[in-house]
DNA sequence: ATATACACGGATCCCCTATTTCC
DNA sequence: GGAAATAGGGGATCCGTGTA
C-alpha cells in the first residue's frame, strides 16, 4: 500500500459494473496532478412507526433485503441492511439503513419500501457527491492523507488512469484528514470576443488568457502592429485549436471566467461545433457539458470551471457597495483597477490601427478576472471547507442551497436522518400560504434631531432562533406540558423545550461567527476575514431558510415565531428605554435609535449593560453608535415620518444614509448627488442655510443647460422578458429601443435612458425617453419636478420650507433673465 | 427560487365634469 | 336645443424597482 498527500478540488462519479464509484480530481504535495478513485456504498433509510413491534421490524428487513430492480442495462439490489437507533427531526426512532448496487436506483428501491409499519423513507433524493462526502469526510480543498493501490495502466475501472491526463492514480482504502496547509491553485482565467452577443452568431474575435507569468491574446484578425502578446492565426479554428491545446498544456486547476457560464463557454462551443473542432478542454480530452437551470452550469471534467460572476452574485455581492456585478465596477471596488477603455464597433469597421486597442481590452479583462479570482480565492476556500462542498458547486449554489448544504453535511454529529426535499404539489402549497408578519418598525417623526444612540440586537433572529427553539424538528403539533407558546396572527403555536438540532447547530455557526470575527480583529488577514464572514452569512440566511418555501426543513411556523418574538423582544426593550425617560425616535427590526437627552454616555452604557442582563437566552444588545446628529424626513404621500429613511452623523462625523434616494441607483446621479450633499450639509453644519444655496446652484445649472448628460441619466434595471411588462415604464421603452437598434436584450440588464425636451406637448414621461447616445437637450421640467424636487422638498419641509418656496424663488430667477 | 416591510415613481383604471359633436 | 360622444382632470390602485 502506498499514501499520497491529496488536496481534493473536482468531484465526479462514474458507474462500473453496475455499482457506483467516485473519481476525485486533486494536486498532491508535489503539486502533481492526482486522482483518487474511491468505491461508495449507496444507502437509503426507512423509518419504523414508534409501535412496530421487534419482531415485525425483523420481518420487515427479511423482506426487504429481497428487493431488487432489474433493468436493461443494469440489476440493482438490496446488497445488506442494519437497524439503527437514530434521531429524525430530533426524536429517536428505530431505522433501517438499506445498502443497494446504485445510487441512481434509489428512488425507485424507495417506492418499494411499501410497509404500513415504515412511516418515512429518506436519504435517497440527496446528490451523490453530497453523500459521499458525508460518508467519507474527503473535504474539499483540504488536505488528506490517501492510503490506497496505485493504479498503473491499470484494467480495473476501464484503465481510468490513462483516459485522464494526471500524474498518479490511487484507489483509496484510508482516508485521514491531515492539519491545515496552505495551497495555491493554478489558475487559467480567460475571456472571448465577438461581434455578435447572441450564442455562437458571430465568430470569436479573440481569446485573451492569463496564468501565472503568462499572458496571451490568440486572434485571427490583422493589426498593424506587433504585439508580443498576441499569436496571430489563418482562422477561427485556428485559433480555436491553439486556444484548446493552451488549456490543456497550462493545465490549471481552475479555469476562471466572468459570466462563463452564460457567454464564453457556451460561445466557445457553439463555434467549435460549426468549426467541426472538438472543445476537448478536459483533462480526459471530453467536451464541457452543461447542467440545466436558469443559467447552465459549464463542466469541464478534470478542472473546476469557476464563473466569478456567479459567486460574487449568489454570495460575495452583499459585501459590495457597487451598483452593478459587472466586471468593470466590481473590478474597481475590489481592485483599484478597471478595464481598459475601447469603443466596441463592428470588427468590419475597426481599422487595422485600432485592433491593438481591441487587443488591449481582452487582455486586460482576464488579467481583471484573474486577479479577481485570487483576491476571492480566501472565500471560496473557506466557504468550500465550512459547508464542505466542492468549490464548482460552492461558486454556483444560492444561499438556500449552502445553507442546506451545510446542514446536511453537519447531520451526523447530531444523529439526524435527513429530511426529504419537497416534491412539486408540496412547494406549491408552502407557496399559497402568502406572507406571514414580519419586523417591527417604528414609526419616526420628521425632524432633525440631536445627540442619538443607536442600540442593535446583534444576529438577532439567529439568537431567538435558539433561544426560544424554533424549528421544524421542534415544532409541536399540539400543546404537551413544558412548551413554548408563541401567538400568531392566525392564532396559537407550540414549540418544544426540548433542544433541537436546528437551533443547535445555528447556536455552533454564532459561536464561530465570534470566535472568528475575534481573531480577526487580533490579527487582520484576509482568512480569518472569509471565514468570520462565511459563518456570519450562514446565520444570517437561516431565518429565511426556515420560511422558504423550496427548503428540507421548512417551517412556517417556525419562521413566523421568529419574528414574532423579534417583535416582542424589540418592542419590550423599547418600553424599558422610554420607561427610562429616553425619548425613543426610531426602530426598526433589530436596531433602537433614541435621545441621549439629559443623561450621560455612561449612564446609557450601564443602562445597556441591564438590559442585556434581562434579556432572554443569547440574545445581546449592543451599542451601535452615538451620533451627533439625524434626520427623519415625512412621506411624501401623508404628513407621517417615512420609514426606512433618514440619515445619521457620527461624532468622528461619518455619515449613515439610509433609504434616501441617494442610495438607490435608480435616481439620476444629478438629484442623487444634490440630495448627498444637502444632506451631509445640513447634518453637519445643524441648519439648512447652506444647503439651500447647494440646491438654488444646482436649479441654476438646470436650467442653464449647465448640467452634464453623464448627471441625467436614470439607471434601471430590465427584471423580466421584455414581453412580460404588463405595464409600459420608461425603462420597458428604453429596452425597446436598444433592441430596435440591433442589441441584444438580457434580463437582468440595467437600462440607461434620459427624459428629453419634445417638440409636442406629451403627457406620458416614457414618450421622453431618449437613450444617452440619441442627441437631444434634457427635459427641464421633467429633472427639475421629477429628480431635484422630490428628492429635496422633504429634507426642507423638515425647515418648514415648502415647495412653493423654493419654486417661487427659482421662477423668479427665471425671469432674471 | 432565504424572509417580510416599506417608499415611491409611473402607468392604468375609473369616475366625474366640461366641452364638442351630431341629430 | 338636447342627447350622446369625447376629452381631460383627479384620485385610487396596480405594477415595478430598489432598499432596510
Amino acid at each position: 500500500m502506498t499514501s499520497i498527500n491529496f488536496i481534493p478540488l473536482d468531484y465526479d462519479y462514474f458507474d462500473f459494473q453496475g455499482k457506483n464509484y467516485i473519481r476525485i480530481i486533486g494536486r498532491d504535495e508535489k503539486g502533481k496532478r492526482a486522482c483518487v478513485v474511491d468505491h461508495f456504498d449507496p444507502f437509503l433509510w426507512a423509518i419504523f412507526e414508534d409501535s412496530a413491534s421487534e419482531k415485525r421490524i425483523k420481518d420487515i428487513q427479511k423482506k426487504i433485503e429481497k428487493i431488487e430492480i432489474k433493468l436493461p442495462s443494469r440489476t440493482t439490489k438490496v446488497e445488506r441492511t442494519e437497524i439503527h437507533e437514530k434521531k429524525f427531526l430530533s426524536k429517536k426512532v428505530k431505522a433501517i439503513k438499506i445498502f443497494i448496487t446504485n445510487y441512481k436506483d434509489a428512488h425507485p428501491i424507495a417506492d418499494k419500501l411499501d410497509f404500513k409499519e415504515i412511516k418515512a423513507r429518506r436519504e435517497y433524493d440527496i446528490n451523490i457527491i453530497t453523500k459521499y462526502i458525508t460518508e467519507k469526510k474527503l473535504i474539499p480543498l483540504s488536505w488528506h492523507k490517501i492510503s490506497g493501490e496505485i493504479l498503473n495502466n491499470s484494467q480495473e475501472f476501464g484503465n481510468i488512469d490513462s483516459a485522464f491526463d494526471i500524474d498518479v492514480c490511487i484507489k483509496a482504502e484510508k482516508i485521514e484528514k491531515l492539519n491545515n496547509k496552505k495551497f495555491r491553485p493554478k489558475f487559467l482565467a480567460f475571456d472571448i470576443e465577438s461581434d455578435e452577443l447572441e450564442l455562437g452568431k458571430g465568430e470569436i474575435l479573440m481569446i485573451s488568457l492569463v496564468s501565472d507569468n503568462f499572458k496571451k491574446v490568440l486572434t485571427w484578425k490583422k493589426s498593424s502592429e506587433k504585439l508580443n502578446y498576441v499569436e496571430y492565426f489563418k482562422s477561427e479554428a485556428e485559433m480555436l485549436k491553439t486556444f484548446i491545446n493552451y488549456v490543456n498544456k497550462i493545465s490549471p486547476d481552475i479555469l476562471v471566467g466572468y459570466f462563463s457560464d452564460g457567454f464564453d463557454i457556451p460561445y466557445l462551443k457553439a463555434r467549435a461545433e460549426k468549426n467541426k473542432i472538438k472543445l476537448a478542454l478536459g483533462l480526459d480530452k471530453s467536451q464541457p457539458s452543461f447542467i440545466r437551470g436558469r443559467i447552465p452550469k459549464a463542466r469541464i471534467s478534470g478542472i473546476v470551471h469557476v464563473d466569478l460572476f456567479r459567486f460574487i452574485e449568489s454570495v460575495y455581492s452583499q459585501y459590495l457597495q457597487s451598483e452593478t456585478l459587472g466586471l468593470n465596477e466590481v473590478a474597481f471596488e475590489l481592485l483599484g483597477e478597471g478595464k481598459k477603455e475601447f469603443n466596441h464597433k463592428h470588427s468590419s469597421k475597426i481599422k487595422e490601427h485600432e485592433w491593438k486597442d481591441y487587443f488591449e481590452y481582452n487582455l486586460q479583462d482576464s488579467i481583471l478576472t484573474y486577479k479577481l479570482a485570487e483576491k476571492l480565492w480566501p472565500d471560496m476556500i473557506e466557504f468550500s471547507g465550512i459547508i464542505q462542498e466542492p468549490l464548482f458547486e460552492i461558486t454556483r449554489n444560492s444561499m438556500s442551497q449552502l445553507v442546506e448544504s451545510y446542514i446536511l453535511h453537519n447531520l451526523d454529529k447530531y444523529n439526524e436522518i435527513a429530511e426529504k426535499r419537497p416534491l412539486h404539489d408540496e412547494i406549491k402549497e408552502r407557496r399559497q400560504m402568502g406572507k406571514y408578519v414580519g419586523a417591527f418598525v417604528f414609526q419616526p417623526k420628521p425632524g432633525l434631531y440631536k445627540n442619538i444612540v443607536m442600540f442593535d440586537f446583534t444576529s438577532m433572529y439567529a439568537s431567538v432562533i435558539f433561544t426560544y427553539n424554533l424549528s421544524l424538528s421542534t415544532f409541536l403539533k399540539k400543546k404537551f406540558n413544558k412548551t413554548l407558546e408563541v401567538n400568531l396572527e392566525k392564532g396559537k403555536v407550540y414549540f418544544s423545550k426540548e433542544q433541537g438540532f436546528f437551533p443547535l447547530m445555528l447556536s455552533e455557526i454564532i459561536e464561530k461567527r465570534k470566535k472568528y470575527k475575534k481573531e480577526y480583529k487580533q490579527n487582520p488577514n484576509p482568512i480569518a476575514k472569509a471565514r468570520s464572514n462565511a459563518y456570519k452569512l450562514l446565520a444570517n440566511a437561516s431565518y429565511g431558510y426556515q420560511g422558504f418555501f423550496g427548503a428540507r426543513y421548512y417551517c412556517r411556523e417556525a419562521a413566523a415565531s421568529t419574528a414574532a418574538l423579534a417583535r416582542k423582544n424589540i418592542l419590550d426593550t423599547i418600553d424599558k428605554i422610554k420607561k427610562q425617560s429616553y425619548e425613543i425616535i426610531y426602530s426598526d427590526t433589530d436596531s433602537i435609535a433614541f435621545l441621549l437627552g439629559k443623561k450621560s454616555k455612561k449612564q446609557t452604557i450601564d443602562f445597556l449593560k441591564k438590559l442585556n442582563s434581562e434579556l432572554p437566552g443569547i440574545m445581546e444588545l449592543e451599542l451601535e453608535d452615538f451620533y451627533k446628529r439625524g434626520l427623519f424626513v415625512a412621506k411624501r404621500t401623508v404628513k407621517l415620518g417615512a420609514k426606512k429613511k433618514y440619515a445619521l452623523i457620527n461624532e468622528k462625523g461619518k455619515f449613515k444614509i439610509r433609504g434616501f434616494e441617494t442610495v438607490r441607483r435608480d435616481w439620476c446621479n444629478l438629484a442623487r448627488n444634490l440630495q448627498n450633499k444637502i444632506l451631509q450639509k445640513i447634518l453637519k453644519e445643524g441648519n439648512e442655510k447652506k444647503a439651500l444655496e447647494i440646491l438654488k446652484k444646482t436649479v441654476d445649472d438646470l436650467k442653464k443647460r449647465k448640467i452634464l448628460k453623464e448627471q441625467i441619466i436614470i439607471r434601471t434595471q430590465l427584471k423580466k422578458p421584455l414581453s412580460e411588462y404588463k405595464a409600459i415604464t420608461p425603462h420597458v421603452i428604453a429596452a425597446e429601443k436598444i433592441k430596435k437598434s440591433g442589441k441584444p436584450i438580457d434580463m437582468g440588464m440595467l437600462i440607461e435612458y434620459y427624459i428629453a425636451e419634445t417638440k409636442i406637448k406629451k403627457s406620458l414621461v416614457r414618450e421622453k425617453v431618449k437613450l444617452p447616445e440619441e442627441k437631444g437637450e434634457y427635459n427641464i421640467k421633467y429633472y427639475l419636478e421629477h429628480q431635484i424636487i422630490p428628492a429635496v422638498e422633504n429634507i426642507f419641509e423638515v425647515f418648514g420650507i415648502k415647495k412653493e418656496d423654493i419654486l417661487q424663488k427659482d421662477q423668479r430667477k427665471l425671469h432674471e433673465f
